[in-house]
RNA sequence: GCCCCCGUAGCUCAGUGGAUAGAGCAUCCCCCUCCUAAGGGGAGGGUCACACGUUCGAUUCGUGUCGGGGGCACCA
């Protein structure tokens, strides 16, 4: 037999050739996992371990069936039987050395994999309420959610990106008063902003500029806004809502134009800071078209069809505790306005209707209770709840000099997203964000992500990918010179560990996108920058020896695509060039994401 | 009360049911005449919270206990 592509998938078409003659070949998957230490081989199979207790055998007697039943292979170097029974294979050098080749040959390429096999499959994350500024907390969602729609489209998915926009709830209505309030005082009509309301910089910041676009057009006498509204300490949720009904009122048609500013101004803003952060979407879609097109209202009438809704006190229920929830939900409220919770449900069905084998939702860890009674609701509507997906994030907590930084507080007092960026910089954010499992608290330690030093996870690799930029150049040749190399003068072992490492980096992005896990992508490429900075440190590059030095180049040169894939799929750029700064100065800094991302979308 | 996440080295965390559990930082010791030292090499450091179970094998799966964090709206 004779290996066509990479020595894993070879030698898993060898053993499940050698199997054959226990089980057969559709009821077998051979699993060959890459041993931690090196005596234990390139890789090792437990198949006989598996199949012992079926066959009544010991284990290292199939082992030793198997293992005699072994295609010959030009790959393999030997075969030993070890521990309980594993069958531990050891590869010729010549296994590992054609990757370097294989790599420069696929460039950007290298690293696909045909997990998705082009399924559509779609994710939303972020979604924020464009009520304010994002957050950091958004940041998390934002950076994760990119990262894995990249390493989804690279497992070879169909990947759509949407942002979920809450344009049509009270949370817009009360943003929309606030902003009507602040304006109000420009013209010396003066209400008493509410605690509840939104008392951020930004809401005034608006209302100058509605003022000085339109002057006195929207203003109305204060004395008014607030008349029979509940009083504000002991009711107030009841006064925001007088006053929304009062400014609705007062303003007639003008209303929607105070809104439709707030809301542009806010989703814009939330749009250009997540462009600069590199996360681009291919949807933004309306929660004010589902209630426009009748589809909340077709949802409900199709559950209540079905029987699942039911009236109490004014308001219309759907039993979710049928579907496991512990309580049933409100979905039309008493004052005749469909809940969130409506509009979703109208909304993943709709995602079903527009062709999405699977739909991933990146909420907060926060929404978690939220989970069942969607799911409910579609399984409940006939649909398949298994196809939505939903992956939680949890919040992000800022350190400063070992101190909590984010404060997060309903006055406005919070940590931006653009603090963040300007503070650390796009990369190193995007880096930090994904740098846990995405259930899982985030330390994010500013100083760190700060610091120019080897400390530093970012520069780590980045430096890994400079230096390599640095021998090239200083070499001064093409890559397409480097297709000719002779990878059998690669024999140190530093050389091939970077060879095995680069080797891995598909089943890292199959592994990746099968978890919906990108913070595996962020360690292997530590992991690979280690790898480098080992040979770098053991191996002279530009040689006398011409055959071995262009040999350790399209090493080299690979390892460089490598990187730069790995790290285009968390958004973070690959600088060709990195300098220190004695000052603490960021001029040098690499900030720029946009074309990291471009490379994989 | 119910639900979710977590508990692995002094700290922050990796670890598809496999063999002697890893990395970075911190501590200690070494290495620039050389392609960027934002680098490399080495040492010490562990009851994988605890108990029971599942099995050839458990840090990994299940149940329970203890400890930490978060969530339980006619808000979105």
């Amino acid at each position: 037999m004779t290996h066509s592509q990479d020595p894993k998938s070879h030698l898993i078409a060898l053993f499940q050739h050698a199997a054959g003659q226990f089980v057969q070949a559709e009821h077998l998957s051979i699993d060959l996992e890459r041993p931690k230490q090196a005596s234990h081989g390139d890789f090792a199979c437990n198949v006989a371990m598996q199949l012992a207790k079926a066959l009544k055998r010991n284990p290292r007697e199939v082992a030793q069936a198997i293992v005699a039943s072994l295609p010959a292979s030009d790959l393999v170097e030997k075969t030993e039987i070890a521990g309980p029974g594993f069958i531990n294979v050891f590869l010729k050098p010549a296994a590992w050395q054609n990757v370097a080749l294989r790599v420069l040959k696929a460039g950007a390429q290298y690293g696909q994999v045909d997990l998705g096999k082009g399924e559509k499959i779609q994710i939303e994350f972020v979604s924020a309420n464009p009520t304010g500024p994002l957050h950091v907390g958004h940041g998390r969602g934002a950076a994760f959610g990119a990262s894995l729609a990249n390493v989804l489209t690279l497992a070879g998915y169909q990947v759509q990106r949407e942002y979920y926009v809450n344009d049509a709830g009270r949370q817009m209505d009360i943003l929309a008063l606030s902003t009507w309030l602040r304006y109000l005082t420009l013209g010396n009509q003066f209400v008493p902003f509410p605690a509840n309301a939104y008392q951020g910089d930004y809401v005034s910041a608006m209302a100058d500029s509605i003022y000085a676009l339109h002057g006195e057009r929207y203003m109305r006498p204060a004395a008014e806004v607030g008349a029979n509204a509940p009083d504000a300490v002991s009711d107030p949720d009841g006064h925001l809502d007088a006053l929304i009904a009062n400014a609705k009122r007062l303003l007639g048609a003008d209303y929607a134009y105070v809104h439709g500013h707030a809301l542009e101004e806010q989703l814009g803003d939330g749009r250009n800071d997540l462009t600069e952060f590199g996360v681009l979407f291919d949807t933004w879609f309306s929660e004010k078209t589902l209630h426009e097109s009748g589809l909340i209202d077709k949802a409900v009438k199709q559950l209540q069809q079905q029987g699942h809704i039911y009236e109490q006190n004014g308001a219309l229920w759907f039993r979710s505790t049928a579907f496991g929830d512990e309580k049933d939900r409100v979905v039309l409220r008493e004052n005749g306005i469909y809940t969130y919770f409506a509009a979703d449900i109208a909304y993943h069905l709709n995602k079903f209707e527009r062709g999405f084998e699977r739909v991933i939702d990146v909420w907060g860890a926060d929404h978690h209770g939220y989970i069942s009674r969607v799911k409910g609701a579609l399984t409940a509507a006939g649909a398949d709840a298994e196809r939505m997906i939903v992956t939680l994030v949890q919040f992000a907590v800022l350190y400063r000099n070992g101190q909590k930084a984010s404060m997060s507080t309903r006055s406005g007092q919070y940590v931006t997203l653009r603090d963040l960026r300007a503070e650390v910089g796009n990369d190193a954010a995007r880096f930090f964000y994904v740098l846990r499992k995405s259930d899982q608290h985030l330390d994010f330690d500013l100083d760190l992500a700060k610091s120019q030093s080897n400390e530093n996870p970012v520069y780590y690799i980045q430096y890994a990918h400079a230096r390599i930029c640095s021998v090239l150049s200083a070499w001064g040749g093409s890559e397409a010179d480097l297709l000719d190399a002779n990878s059998a003068r690669l024999e140190q072992p530093q050389e091939l560990t970077l060879l095995r490492r680069i080797a891995e980096f598909p089943e890292t992005v199959d592994a990746a996108a099968r978890d919906l896990a990108p913070h595996s992508i962020a360690y292997y490429l530590k992991d690979l920058a280690a790898e480098l900075h080992g040979l770098y440190a053991a191996c002279q590059f530009l040689v006398e020896d011409e055959e071995l030095k262009l040999a350790r180049l399209s090493l080299i040169a690979a390892t460089r695509q490598v990187i730069r894939t790995g790290l285009a799929l968390l958004g973070v750029s690959a600088p060709e060039r990195m300098s220190r700064e004695d000052g603490g100065s960021v001029e040098d800094q690499p900030e720029k994401t946009g074309a990291a991302q471009e490379n994989i979308a």
